[in-house]
DNA sequence: ATCTGAGTTCAATACTATTGAACTGCATCG
DNA sequence: CGATGCAGTTCAATAGTATTGAACTCAGAT
């Protein structure tokens, strides 16, 4: 029997708390907004938008600024506690930094969650390049390197259930849209140990991930990736440089996890 | 009359929605765990525990990796989007690093937040210091340069309700836990338009911090800051090179707040 | 002065969050 | 190998409360 405990429960649950969500995602989306728009965007009473954002604005997780709510910066201080609580953060991100200084590129770690890639880190060689791809961020699996690199580590049925779910959309003319195009890749990926992302989500840009393995899944399903423009990112280079330096970076995680 | 939204309202709220952030706040807390270790932690029933932790993981702010419940990264999702949505963050940013490549120093952007000083963005201008202040840090006014910056855009009176709040905990030795003490200062910040912090809360450390006056209170209260050792923050250094680079900073931020 | 729109308060009701107890499954121990 | 304990899960009953529409306040515009 397979422990895949990644399925949603979805058993029952409290509504209220689903209710808050959905509000605290509203403002978010908004970006500011007042208790009408709030309730009409949610298509829910005035009251009981307006209950709500006082609860949340007494645990501080909303503020008031002027006339108008926003999400608080709690939510940034949770968000940081939660990425130091990672593992793969902790031990990854010295070896990625030293990554991107040694090869100029933008060094990244990814991370599978209910089958969507996370970006956990980025960091930048130089200053100036702008808000690629940000801190956080949840995206498909499949337009990204870190995201196939994080396939190749599933098996065949559990990348068609996530496929499922997701769908497998379009970005550029490169986006694989064929589900088995993307299998027979992964495929690929499982056996030479690294994925390569050419132009499949933003025009230009090139990356390079390999997986991280871990025998006692301390890890998690993770991934570590080097992103960049696709002019400097020439198969002699890949071959002789930036591969190397990945493939290194990972033996170097993956050998304080064996440590530990 | 004064406008002062500030105070938190505390009225009638929603008991589900802050049982279910106490959750958060524990699971984050416990780092992981799992359905009785965080019931007795709470001390509320097991099933109230379980029926929580399912409703936060349909919602996917929940993940259970292995046995263990723990903070999905939804959370540091949301928190980059919530800073990303700041404008002071959006205005500021560059600046700082700027100001960080320039001096050679730690640069931050604090935010006060319900009273306290939120550390909202930090830049180094090499690799290698560690996890000093972690980015979104909630932290009392009194013992941080930012902070004290902030405290001097407010009244006295409203210092004091902070005070009253939050207390004065002491840290080291040049910690100010006087109430007279910390007006007086902060009386002296508003004249000359810094705040120095020497070893106040960490020993070795100093910070000087300049506030961001917005008469459109666009920028909400907040002020940016340059931290190193104290043996490079002599006042011959502060004086010349620092406050003035500083204070560009501030003025360009102000600028760009004026004229948008 | 009136009107409009936003925010807030309130009381009633239907609903549901909470709860203890019972059940399952697993691992450990005798 | 059976028994025991522990963690997780399910369930039905009840107390409690989340939700709601309507009423109220207030500020600004007409």
């Amino acid at each position: 029997m397979i422990d895949d405990d990644d399925t949603a429960p979805a058993g029952r649950q409290i509504d209220s708390v689903e209710n808050a969500f959905n509000i605290i995602e509203s403002i978010q989306e908004l970006e500011r907004c007042g208790v009408t728009e709030l309730a009409d965007h949610l298509d829910i009473p005035k009251s009981t938008a307006h209950i709500h954002l006082q609860t949340l604005r007494n645990l501080g997780y909303v503020v008031k600024e002027g006339e108008k709510y926003q999400l608080g910066l709690r939510f940034l201080e949770l968000g940081g506690e939660v990425r130091h609580n990672r593992s793969i953060f902790q031990v990854a991100r010295s070896e990625v930094d030293d990554l991107a200084g040694s090869t100029g590129e933008v060094g990244t770690i990814g991370y599978e969650e209910n089958g969507q890639r996370v970006l956990v880190y980025r960091t930048e060689p130089f200053e100036g390049v702008s808000d690629n791809a940000p801190t956080g961020e949840f995206t498909e699996m499949h337009w990204t390197a870190v995201g196939k690199a994080l396939l190749s580590q599933r098996t065949d049925d559990e990348v068609r259930d996530i496929i499922e779910r997701f769908g497998l959309p379009r970005a550029t003319e490169n986006t694989i849209t064929d589900v088995d195009e993307l299998l027979t890749e992964v495929d690929e990926i499982r056996s030479r140990g690294y994925s390569v992302e050419d132009e499949e989500r933003v025009k230009g840009v090139k990356s390079i991930a390999v997986p991280i393995s871990d025998d006692a899944n301390r890890a998690g399903n993770s991934a570590i990736s080097i992103t960049g423009p696709k002019h400097r990112f020439d198969e002699e280079r890949i071959e002789s440089e930036l591969l190397p330096a990945l493939r290194n970076a990972a033996n170097v995680i993956e050998l304080q996890y064996k440590h530990y």
